[in-house]
This record gives C-alpha cells, structure tokens and sequence, in this order.
DNA sequence: CATAGTCGTGGGAACGTTCCCACAAAATTT
DNA sequence: AAATTTTGTGGGAACGTTCCCACGACTATG
C-alpha cells in the first residue's frame, strides 16, 4: 500500500539505517545521498510522522489552548503562534475551551495523550498549577499569567495599560467611571485591581463588575452596570465587552461620546469603522504568539532555563468615543 | 519513563492483548474490565496515540487548509468543524495558505505525511483537481467547489444570493451597480458571472473588478472602481471587501447610501454596529462546517458514496447602507 | 453423551521509524 | 609502516500499540 523507508532503501542499494541518515542529517557520502533522493523522487516516499514520533518519543507539535478562537484576540495569536511553528517544522493543535474549566483539564489530558512537546495556552482563572505541572510538557501562558508559579508567560503590561485608560478618561473630564472586566482570566482580575488603583489615585471611587467573556454576558452585565452606577465613561476588558456596549449604547440610544465615554482593550478591526471610533489599548498580539512560541521552543531545548516573564508594552489609541463633552 | 499498556497489563495480571480490547470495545468479562480500569487509574496510563496510529494505519486528525484564518469567516468555519471533529473524536490540523498556491501545494504534502484520515479545504483557484486527487484521502471543499470534479463540497447558492443583492439594489433606485471580486477562488469568480447575470437581466451594464482578497488590495482596487466607475452602488464578494469600502467611503467623505449604496457578502459582527447598518448576504457558515465535517466522516466511512454536493442558501439582510435615496 | 459452536484470553508478529552498536575502509597520526 | 582515529555503512533491536491466530473452557445442539 504506503511506500516506506524500505522501498526506498531497495530501489537506492543501501539499507534502511543509510537512508534514515540520509534524510535526517547523519553522515553519508555524497554518492548515496544522490542516489537515495532520487529514490525517494521515484518511489514517491513519504515519512510516516507517526512512527517517527513513536520511535524519537517526540512529536513535533505543539498545543495551542485558548478560550475561543471567534475572539479576534485568540485568532490573532493562533495565527502569529501557527506561523512560527509551521517556520520550525512543529505542527499546531488548536484546542477551545469557551472559558470552562471542565473543557480545559479535558483538552490538557488530551495534549499529554498526543505527547505534544509543548503547550501554549491561556489558562482559565481555575486552573490549578499543580494541574497544569501535572501534564509533564513545558508550558507557556500566553495573555494570562498564573502569579506565584514558574511558568513561562507573555502578558500585558495590564498596571501601565489601566492607569492610561484611566488618566486618559479623566483628562479628558470623566468622573463616574465605571469598568466591567471578564471574570474567568487572572487578566480580568488584575485588570480591575489596576483600573481601581488608578482611579483611586485620582481619589475617585471603583465602580466595577464582574462578567463572563461572552457578548451576552456582558450585554447583560453593562444594562445592569449603567443602570445602578450610572457612569460618564466605562471600561471594558476586552473586546468583547467593548462590542457589546457599543451595542447597548445604540439600542438605548446613548449618545458617546455625549453623555458616555467609551475605551477597552483590543483594537478590533471594526474600532475605526464605527462612529465616533473607539478608543482602545492596542495589544500586541503578534508578538504575543511569537513570543510564546519562541519562548516555548526554547524551553522545549532547555528544561532548566530560568522562567521567562515578559511583559509587553499595549498602545493607548485615542479616538472619539472618549472625546471631552 | 512513560506508562505503557505493558504496565497496565502487568498491574491487571492478565496481557496486554486483554488490556487493549478492555480499552477498546473488545469482548472482556466484567471481572477483568474491572480490573483493568483499575489499573489504569492505579498508573495513570495514558495511550500512546503515535504507536495507536502506527499500528491502526488510522490517524484520527483531519486536516483543515483555509486561506487565512483571520477572515471571521473562516474563523467561524474552524470552530464549527473543530466542535464536530472533537465531538467525533478527531484532531483538527489547521493551515493557513494565505491564497498562496505554492503554501498550499506544501501543506497538501504535510498533511498526506501526517496521514491524516481526511481533508476539508478552501481551494484557491490554482490547485489543480489531479494534484488534489494524488493526497491520496477524502477531501470535501467548503466555500469553493471545482467544477467538473467529483469532490464532495459545500457551497453557498451563490446565484440565488447574488440575484437578491442586485435585485435589492436595483429596487432600491440604483443603476450603476459596480462590483468587486476575489481573484483567486473559484467562489469569486462565480460570484462575478452572476450578479453580471443578474444585471444583464435588468438590462444593466456589468462593471467588475478583481481583487487579491485582502484589505489593502481590496482598498486600491475600489479606489480605482470608484475613479472609473462611478458606481451609485457596490457589491463586494467577501467581508473583507466591505470593510476596505467602507473605509474608503470614510476617507473620502463618501456618504452612504445617500451617493454610494454598500452589499456584500459575510456578516461580520461589526455590520450592525456602524452608521449605516450595512446590507449583506449572512452565510450559514457553522453549517457548513458541521456538514463539512458530517460528509467527510462519511466519506471516509464510505469511500464508494456516491459524491455530495450540498448548496446552503444565504440570507439577505437588508440595513441602512442600501436605503433608496 | 458426543459434537459443534461461542466466548474470553494469551502469544506474538506486525506497523515504519530511529538509534545503538559493530565493522570495514579510508584518512590521519605517531 | 604501524597504530590510531575518522568516516560511512549495515544489522537489528527497540518504540507502544493492535490484530490475527490458537487455545481452553464453557454452553447449546443433535
């Protein structure tokens, strides 16, 4: 049926071991390796990965876990993570987990049964690092850090990022500022504590919420939000959120930036289309995934290398929907 | 180092042939089920999927080629065959050819190397059927078939959706009806035959473009329409299309749909959002992706069916970007 | 009661690689 | 010129499964 190393191996003179150097980088003379890549050409050979994998016990691929790959945040990064792996010859699996905790130890355990050689992902707020250690690949987060732990991580500089929001909407003549932050990411989390530390160095209080990272969710959460704060200015963690106010501010026709200010994290696509334009912090997620994939593969060759930390700098955007009134 | 089956089989006191079909779904007695499910747990044995997929000659991966998984309808597609693959049991591989032919010849090796058991793919309009046929598995094509082939696919009914988008134009006062199409797929190209179809039957003049399916292409490709044109209407064959437009009609102060009216293909989650609502064919992409995914399980249960050809109807929704004037 | 059929089990050969080892021939050193 | 190292090659045992076959112990059939 499948043409293996064998036939090749025949239809080249040699042996197996010989035509296995040849196509790794072992040591062969320049004669056979012609004659073995013409073998090759001629038999139409293919490697058969799975018993390469079986036999070296590695696999070359790597798993990719994020919380869903519809957030253009997550299918920015997988593509920035897909290309760099695809560069160094590893393969992507690409696992979602819609933020349950549930799906995630499930897709972990399925990431130790494939063997993959890493992990890269953005773990919930629940996953436990003993878990996670549990796997017995290296690991890189990505978006979302585990504090007190010594795995590698990407993540934003959410403190720097938080207080320009925050000083941003001031300047600009706010004063009830009101954040909704996603409730399953440590990144929420931090991001509320930041946003609160920042307007109460302004000596303003925190009027924030809670939310799952989906588009209704956070519908939900803003009309209760604007409905016991009633803010000038919101914040909203991610883009999802920034959507959805977006939206609520159009059924009940609130005028922004008029009566509400508006800016989040992640600058979508559509975030200058819209008007007035949003006003976002824009990530770097690009070098998020190159980050997180170069980081992994040098964890993958070096199990002892001190964890890695690296905090990206996010790009404050201005644009109309916190203009002063 | 690792738990094999070996060591099941030794903690269960019976063989590793014993311990494979109590894994499977061989014949066991009840007694020695439970013993082996117990020693799997006493080990925490987990399967070595590469020495299954070895032996099995069955990869459980399908492969899935895209051009680039940024396009929201792509990332859409991904998500729905990936839930139906994991439902399935199967692992997605995902690749990404950016339009590009030659990405695309490289990743249809890769994924014969990875025998994966089936393929669904977006073929740009270069890949010829016979290189296709020599990957050697299942393939079904979502978005873009290949006419005169006998590949399973999944398309839109891309007549009926382009008839409605000019005849809508058409009733809303619009004579001069311009179109932009993707260049490198198959679906562009059908897409530009019928709406001339359906322009000719109002007995309208066809002016179309073509177009590289991405935003700055697109871009200066409707810069350059507009300049000959003079279109008083554009249709635009993907969302990334109808961003580039919109974002021209931005910049150059264009109003809509008081001078220009917008329709195009995709709803993007941002088509609500902007000022005029844009008017757009919405395509049941989960669906087809959950059929993508159904047929080629099917097709790789059943080699001899007889080929699928499925067509989904779009649905025409209507928004301020098409008002009559 | 003998015979034929089920059922559960174990032995062991694959699957297609890589990698360790041994070995001969050539190149280098002493 | 002998001794040593380097170089290229082949043999064959793994890697962890599944699957075919054979075998014994039952159960149903005549």
């Amino acid at each position: 049926m499948s043409v293996s190393i064998k036939d090749v191996a025949r239809a080249a003179g040699v042996s197996t071991s010989t035509v296995s150097r040849a196509l790794g980088k072992g040591p062969v003379s320049a004669e056979v390796l012609r004659r073995v890549e013409s073998a090759v050409a001629a038999t139409g050979y293919r490697p058969n990965l799975a018993a390469r994998q079986l036999r070296s016990q590695r696999s070359m691929a790597v798993g990719l876990i994020v919380a869903d790959i519809r957030n253009p945040f997550f299918t920015q990064l997988s593509r920035a993570v897909e290309d760099a792996a695809y560069a160094a010859g590893m393969r992507v699996l690409l696992c979602n987990t819609d933020e349950d905790p549930v799906r995630e130890a499930m897709y972990l355990e399925l990431m130790a049964e494939e063997r993959v050689s890493g992990l890269i992902m953005t773990p919930t707020r629940h996953l436990s690092p003993a878990v996670l250690a549990r796997v017995g690949r290296p690991v890189v987060l990505v978006d979302r850090a585990m504090p007190e732990t010594d795995f590698d991580s990407i993540v934003l500089d959410n403190a720097r990022a938080s207080a320009e929001l925050v000083d941003h909407l001031v300047a600009s003549g706010r004063r009830r500022i009101a954040g909704l932050f996603g409730s399953t990411s440590a990144t929420g989390m931090e991001r509320r504590a930041e946003v609160e530390a920042a307007l109460e160095r302004h000596g303003l209080p925190a009027r924030s919420a809670l939310s799952l990272p989906s588009f209704d969710a956070g519908h939900a959460a803003l009309a209760e939000l604007l409905e016991r704060e009633m803010p000038d200015a919101l914040i909203l963690s991610n883009g999802l959120f920034v959507r959805a106010a977006l939206k609520l501010c159009h059924e009940r026709r609130i005028p922004i930036p008029g009566r509400l200010a508006i800016a989040g994290f992640d600058d979508e696509v559509w975030t200058d289309l819209v008007d007035p334009g949003i006003t976002v912090i824009r990530q770097p997620v690009e070098e998020f995934g190159r980050e997180a994939m170069q980081t992994l593969l040098a964890r993958i060759g070096a199990a002892k290398m001190r964890p890695r930390r690296i905090v990206l700098a996010g790009e404050l955007i201005v644009r109309g929907s916190t203009a002063p009134v």
